[in-house]
DNA sequence: AATGAATGAGCGTTCATTCAT
DNA sequence: TATGAATGAACGCTCATTCAT
């Protein structure tokens, strides 16, 4: 027990190091040493808990997409559609606030990472991005089947709009420092999604 | 003045054939001797052009941005704020459509490029972005001015919101295999700008 | 006694499993972990029995060399110094068949193993080719001095003459996939050993 | 031209110190390095010329084999079976004379190299070593066809015995130190395998 | 100015060995 | 004494950059 204890708090240590070590310098930059360094273990200890350096990155995605994802899921069983969007965004904000370099991390992926052959990790992201999209899609359809939204927009179109102001709403955030503050604009965010930039 | 253009000419081969080759595998899985052989030249005459790997990418972005500026900027001298945040999202998009790659490459800046040290790119992403914000912004700035939108919401904001969606709607096409039509989408996506998600 | 019997035991184990991964992928490329794993035993066990890996390989060909020996020992008491020849011959080849792996293992010390400083193996090899040698010479010289064989040509020169015989037959027997009747080739080696390739 | 001939230089200059460092180490402890610096180049310049280590010890052996093979197969225009092997055994071994170090390289590879996976250079050595059999063969048919040499043994059988008894003088001349002679062994021999051990 | 080969620093990964439990 | 995880030195190979021609 001690020794599962044990080496699931290696594993852990090694992830948050990893965490911060691609957070500060991206995928490419962060070297094997770096990780292990900032882990405060060996080189090869590394090499016992992940197959490889992707290997690591994946494993932080994964590890992060579940805890985000569980924190959003919590608030799917609140009644008002509407109510769950705010809830969800807000949740998800609250998280990058706590989890700063995640972020970075996340985006990371977007681009330099594994371009052409090694579409892996994309499928990975995509599968992810695909878990929160469904979410999104029930409770815009929740919405729309109540009247609370339009319903000459697909509920797909309107899933792609809101999650382009909540990453624009992040980059603008990250752009800018990451100064706190970030989940206060979760309802803002949402009555502009409602509204749209028409004068009343 | 034969040589000049002779030495432009160069210059313009190698930045395409890099612009395919980023846009084919990124920044870090493209090596100066696949752009070199795409540009059909010797590794090393790339090296008279470019002082390093890094300024062929800088460079081939500043040309892009130039590019897209200019064609967005003609816009500007229509009368109508809606109809030119409608002109510049569809000429926008019709880029993209036209140069496909150049996205791919656009977004590879986002993540592994650059990411510590190398915060240079990062600034002059931030620059070029500037000027197309402040485009955004004259153009939201004149719309609120005449009661077009909504004047309790920043047009900093707004112009985020719009960024959003538009970035969002390039993302979905991307990744949707970049099929004809993006340009279709500049008026649906203004529409909800304005408009937003509510039941009408 | 019981402990002493249980660390035989377990060096036999090793010895076994380290044969077995030897002859399986040769000196270098068999890991540690390999003939722990194929000994049933941890990385760790094997080195409270073996100094190190060098050593683990040395015991196997030591035992093995003690085994042969031994075995081929017993006939040098046959009164006819050609049919201790064939004896031995057919002795030796009958071990091969029995232990096809250790021949890979004898064989891959011939090359990479230990090249430069480490001369220790070969040193061993070498010793241990005498004791079979000085065998050799005995049953050559014995059969010169009862007019058997040719004395115009020294006992060393054809003792090396048979061991290439000898070797080559086995060389070809592993090449053509160790199939059974090896032994079966002792008896036309030894007669082509003495009446050579001359038409009769 | 000078184009290709530089290269070619450079090339045999690495394959030069290649087969000097291969035959004081052993394929495994040789490290790019060693070669690159007995050489007199640089590491990555040893890429421009072979895949990887592999390559380079394929390259040496292949080049070996074909100056060997052309080197005996002059002498296959000789009337008489009997001094064709005489002459070819002789050539042989004067090639070992002049060209030590290739002989440890050769031996380096019965063994430690390329064990499982790897059978590929195995493949190649037995596809030279086919070419030295196939005029062994032909030679030892002919020799039989004119009633010199026995006929109840296949020309196969004895091919392999004449290998053997070559390979074994090889040994026995690297073993005691490489001292000059070595192609004067090569009569005896020949002698020898013709007549074998018998007393006359 | 173009060429294309030489350069060599740099890094991911392996694995024999050690050592705390 | 067995365990099995931690260690870290070692090395093959890549590729951006330089430079002689």
């Amino acid at each position: 027990m001690v020794r599962t204890e044990t080496r699931a708090a290696y594993r852990e240590a090694i992830l948050d190091a990893a965490t911060r070590v691609f957070g500060r310098l991206g995928f490419q930059d962060a070297k094997m040493a770096d990780i292990a360094a900032e882990a405060g273990v060996a080189a090869g200890t590394v090499y016992n808990y992940f197959k490889n350096k992707e290997e690591v990155f994946r494993s932080i995605l994964q590890r992060t997409h579940e805890l985000v994802y569980q924190r959003i899921l919590v608030h799917q069983q609140l009644e008002d559609p509407i109510e769950r969007m705010r809830a969800s965004t807000r949740e998800a904000f609250a998280f990058l606030e706590e989890h700063g370099a995640l972020f970075l991390l996340y985006v990371s992926i977007g681009g330099g990472f594994d371009w052409a052959q090694k579409r892996v990790e994309q499928a990975l992201m995509v599968e992810n991005t695909a878990r929160y999209l469904a979410l999104s899609h029930a409770t815009l359809r929740d919405a729309a089947a109540r009247g609370l939204i339009r319903s000459d927009v697909s509920v797909e179109q309107l899933a792609v709009f809101l999650s382009g102001l909540t990453d624009a709403t992040i980059f603008t955030w990250v752009r800018t420092g990451c100064e706190p503050g970030l989940r206060d604009q979760a309802d803002p965010l949402i009555d502009f999604f409602l509204n749209g930039a028409r004068a009343p």
